[in-house]
DNA sequence: ATTGGAAATGGATGAGATCGACAGAAAAAT
DNA sequence: ATTTTTCTGTCGATCTCATCCATTTCCAAT
């Protein structure tokens, strides 16, 4: 892990289907160097999968939400996490510090679909309480930000 | 953007580099046709870009918080905007609804890099209030389930 | 039935990923 | 300090795969 890998971690991020040639040029490396880097990056798990960013809006989930959740104290803990891990609407779930025990950002299509989220979540005995925030408009989602050009 | 178009997103979101041949048989198209069809995605903006998925971790960045922004009344929103798209430890910036003005999502490599932040947000004058949500551990970050098997 | 437009196919071509053999540098051991 | 080992890089060959084009098929509209 060194200042070139994080360099072609960079560039794979902004777009993934760059050539290894492509690549070699902007760090100064071989293909087959740069092949062969990328090649460990994924062994040792810092690149976990190729992918793509999709537009959700295009893909009809037009709603963003983030559900915040109390779980209520008889909760299977391990088997909320196995349903938020499971469920297709679930785009984030994380075990946060404060007043609530989880923060899940959940995609639907639209807002009608969120009450059958959270009354599921009820009817399951993890919801002791819980707080929805929708999302009007989305400033940026990429963590990475293109570097010098 | 029909059921295959959807059926194509998904094997990409899984794994954006298998091979036009390998998706051409999981939806019954030959490899031309895939690559037209992704190519159109593509073009029409549905797929905004092939990246990675990266541990962050790895990379340095072991702190992941939310950051709830209340913005004063007298600051520029589209400056704040601007700030949020450029600054390298937001990973998103959403403008919600309920008492916060914005969600802040921030990946920093420790719990000290927080506080500059937050200083430098009430020092341009964006910030009213804030409240910050550390994040212990991650159950999901991904909206695609794997399909069935 | 006929026609027009869009999508799919198959085959040719060139680009690029992949692999093995070798060289050089850095690190470890004596 | 010298030798040995290990790691990373380069080069070149090969083979897979993306890409492109000409042709065909499919579907919808009249």
């Amino acid at each position: 892990m060194d200042e070139i890998d994080r360099k072609i971690i960079g560039i794979l991020a902004q777009d993934s289907r760059r050539s290894l040639t492509d690549i070699g040029a902007a760090v100064e490396l071989s293909p087959s160097s740069v092949n062969e880097r990328i090649r460990r990056l994924v062994a040792s798990g810092v690149i976990r999968r190729f992918t793509i960013d999709a537009d959700h809006r295009a893909l009809g989930l037009d709603v963003l939400a983030f559900v915040w959740v109390g779980l209520s104290p008889d909760a299977d803990e391990e088997a909320f996490r196995t349903f938020m891990a499971g469920h297709p609407s679930v785009a984030e779930c994380h075990h946060v510090t404060g007043a609530w025990s989880y923060c899940v950002k959940v995609r639907m299509p639209s807002l009608g679909d969120i009450e059958p989220f959270l009354a599921e979540l009820k009817r399951r005995r993890f919801l002791a309480r819980s707080e929805t925030v929708i999302a009007l408009s989305t400033v940026r989602e990429t963590q990475f930000t293109s570097p010098e050009r």
